[in-house]
DNA sequence: CACCAGGAATGTA
DNA sequence: TACATTCATGGT
């Protein structure tokens, strides 16, 4: 199995290079960027950003500040802007509470994590892409993508989060550089590729 | 027109 | 624990 994810990530990194992820300048970005692309288009997202940006809310402080109507109103392009308003507030108010990134990167990952699924709206897979992408941290972060790859190469019997997780860590290297590839790489993979087919034309993956 | 996009909370059995 | 429903905009 450890070959076998190898082998994966090496065609994809062969195809696709490296995707420098996450698309933000800042950490703060990151976060909120994690909460508005739940369920979402990354284009919508970037609009919801851009918007936050001209009126310089895209830094945690700022958002904890803001009222909630405003930035309803501003992200709107990414949708579910009721529910994801709220979120931006809570996770900002997370952020705003616990000091900032310097502070709680001293928590081990574990706790850290455990503090991050307390908040309302932050569930595993934002966690974890927080973890990863504004933390550094090596974690896996498991997406709708990654289920349907594991599930189409039969690469485990498992559907649940938890367990396609450990499928990772446990048979690749905790390497926050390599997890920060791989995750992107599969986003990628998705969108050039294998959307509705399990074999497309000129899928990297192709006889794995 | 239907369907989906870098999910999570809530309710039901 | 395992599903079903709800949330909402914008592209295909």
């Amino acid at each position: 199995m450890k070959e076998k994810l190898l082998e994966i990530f090496n065609r994809l990194y062969e195809r696709f290079g490296p995707q420098h992820w996450w698309p933000a300048k800042t950490r703060d970005e990151v976060v909120i960027g994690a909460i508005l692309t739940q369920n979402t288009a990354w284009k919508n997202v970037e609009n919801a950003l851009d918007n936050l940006k001209d009126n310089g809310l895209l830094e945690l402080k700022k958002l904890y500040k803001m009222d909630t109507e405003t930035i309803k109103e501003l992200i709107k392009p990414a949708g579910f802007f009721n529910q994801k308003a709220e979120y931006l507030k809570n996770i900002s108010k997370f952020f705003v509470e616990n000091r900032g990134f310097e502070e709680l990167s001293k928590l081990d990952t574990k706790a850290l994590r455990q503090k991050l699924l307390n908040v309302k709206g932050v569930g595993k897979e934002t966690a974890d892409s927080i973890l990863l992408y504004a933390f550094e941290k090596p974690i896996s972060v498991v997406d709708a993508y990654t289920k349907r790859l594991v599930k189409r190469h039969k690469l485990c019997e498992c559907s649940n989060y938890d367990e396609i997780q450990n499928l990772f860590m446990e048979n690749l290297p905790l390497d926050e550089e390599l997890f920060n590839e791989y995750h992107a790489l599969i986003v990628k993979l998705a969108k050039e590729f294998c959307r509705k087919k399990p074999i497309c034309n000129g899928c990297p993956l192709e006889g794995i």
